[in-house]
DNA sequence: TTACTAATACTCAATTTGAGATTTAATGGA
DNA sequence: TCCATTAAATCTCAAATTGAGTATTAGTAA
């Protein structure tokens, strides 16, 4: 079983990039998701190319890039998703294929601090619409619904529409990110789109004013946000059956920061005293005898990570159904 | 922001192969889980690499190897994984690196027959440790879990191990299935983990004898095993959260079947009456009028999957906690 | 007519959920 | 000092779900 030679000698070169989406919880700020770009004016993702000769693995090619572009070690990494239509947006070389692999990594507040707070982006202004801790997003019935039922060409499109945005009587799948943001370049409501669709322009910025003004929140180079949109749909999901939340979390903290953190990442409210019992009834924090005094109102205990917990398999996460009422 | 060159022009060339399991119920043998391969002998699945220069997509791309090779239209596919470290399997060209990318497809039985027989392989035929239906696998304790033990270096290994294997009163969780057949694969307990230590060897059988008598299952060609595992882990996951169960089965369906046919992809027994109360609350099916009579025994009511639910956002699946008590 | 078999129906205690009301411990004026 | 304010922490309770049965029914074959 030998491995037989690419059919045909006059085929593209491969190039497989592999990114980053680096992901932190502010502390200073409310507890806001923030992910990791190494250059603010593009918001772009630490990225480089994989190379064989040097790392064996892809994963290992990843952590020497995010090193070598911003000095830090990961620790939790995951992959998330391998594009291999990044041709999406063009380089002009024809004679090169670049393909697309997403990882997604975890970092504590402590990491955090190790990079300027300027370059952790709130995630939220690259995806406003996928925000409901305030309420609906208006941007949702006011510009991105009714713009994708116009472009729609049909029923089946329509049905689709209907599955990823959950209108009407459907409820909103928080995990959908990707759906969402796909139906949404495809009806060229994000940047992105406009750019990729004019060839000679591989991300800067002289497109005509009208178009870079879209209500759709920050873009970012490549197919970056794509990529971020994966992130945000698997860490939505994953916080669900595993504790995933506490590798962002510092050592110590309250259960209404960990509330926060699992209300920033979910996009929406849930309900204090059940997510105290639940978080509790599991055994997933231990009370400490530090305590943590507000500007007002009754202290709150700090907790840490049940450390036991650390190599027993099945520890399960938050087990938040989807889309609670509020708090 | 244009894409710069590679830093090196004398690096690898890289390949992607794309590789498709492509699994179904056996409708003739009480509902086995099976396989896809194009190459009874060498247990092949349906591969190729992947060529930019005529499919937009990789996933374009899988759709074509697999007509091509069996002649089959796929409707639903999902990307697994993608493996960096093919290279583990040598093919002896140090200028061309393989990176490989997994599918997961789903066939239902009308569709199945397309194929012969003897190409659907049972997939327990591969990982006869992961099968509890009829009791744990005595593989496990006789052979896999003290070989694993004795090849573990330190606490840190052995952590691993009962991680993934969940010995002793830790619980087996059902979709680890990649973590142990990786601890597996490097305490070199499945052949190809032999064949791969052997570079002169591309997976042609002259291996001594006593290695290939390893009692861990068939083993397949390049890194097919592992794409394997992956894709039992991810459907064993799935099914318990969206309605896949139905795109393998027929239309029309006994409850009875629809149980054994879960059975097959999580490996483990479900308590029947539970099953079906679970089944008709969530109004995934619906009752026909026709009958299955059997050889003996009462005669049991044909379902069909309720289509009210085609394009309903949060349709769950059969939220099934992981390893319920026996029927 | 009767044994046998499997589908289907029903039961019931124990848990878990969803949504609250109530109590407690702090702070900052008046 | 006392009181309003704030948020943590505790407690309540009905409704729904789960886990693990027992009981009944509709067929087949002897």
């Amino acid at each position: 079983m030998s491995h037989p030679a690419h059919k045909n000698a006059k085929s593209m070169e491969i190039i497989i990039d592999l990114n980053a989406v680096i992901i932190s919880i502010d502390p200073n700020n409310q507890g806001e998701l923030t992910v990791l770009t190494i250059d603010k004016a593009n918001n772009l993702l630490p990225w480089g190319q994989y190379d064989p000769m040097h790392h064996k693995t892809m994963e290992i090619g990843l952590r020497h890039w995010v090193k070598n572009l911003s000095g830090m070690m990961l620790d939790y990494v995951e992959q998330l998703y391998t594009f291999g239509d990044s041709g999406r947006f063009s380089y002009g070389d024809p004679n090169r294929h670049i393909v697309s692999t997403g990882y997604l990594a975890i970092v504590n507040p402590e990491i955090r601090e190790q990079q300027p707070t300027s370059q952790w982006r709130n995630i939220y202004d690259f995806f406003p619409w996928e925000d409901f801790r305030n309420g609906r997003p208006p941007i949702l019935d006011k510009f991105i619904l009714p713009k994708l039922y116009d472009w729609s060409d049909g029923i089946e499109t329509d049905q689709r529409i209907k599955l990823s945005f959950g209108s009407q009587n459907d409820v909103w799948d928080e995990e959908n990110t990707v759906a969402r943001f796909e139906l949404m370049y495809e009806a060229n409501l994000v940047f992105e789109a406009v750019r990729d669709a004019n060839p000679d322009m591989s991300g800067e910025i002289n497109i005509n004013e009208a178009d870079t003004k879209l209500p759709t929140g920050s873009y970012m180079p490549f197919d970056h946000r794509r990529i971020l949109a994966t992130a945000l749909g698997r860490i939505r999901s994953k916080v669900k059956y595993k504790p995933v939340i506490f590798d962002l979390m510092s050592n110590f903290f309250t259960l209404f920061e960990l509330q926060k953190s699992t209300e920033a990442i979910l996009g929406h409210r849930l309900h204090k005293q059940n997510f105290r019992r639940y978080v509790e009834r599991e055994k997933l924090v231990v009370k400490t005898d530090e305590m943590q005094h507000q500007p007002s109102g009754r202290p709150a205990s700090l907790y840490e990570f049940n450390k036991q917990l650390v190599g027993v398999a099945n520890v399960v996460g938050l087990k938040i159904g989807n889309s609670s009422s509020a708090y």
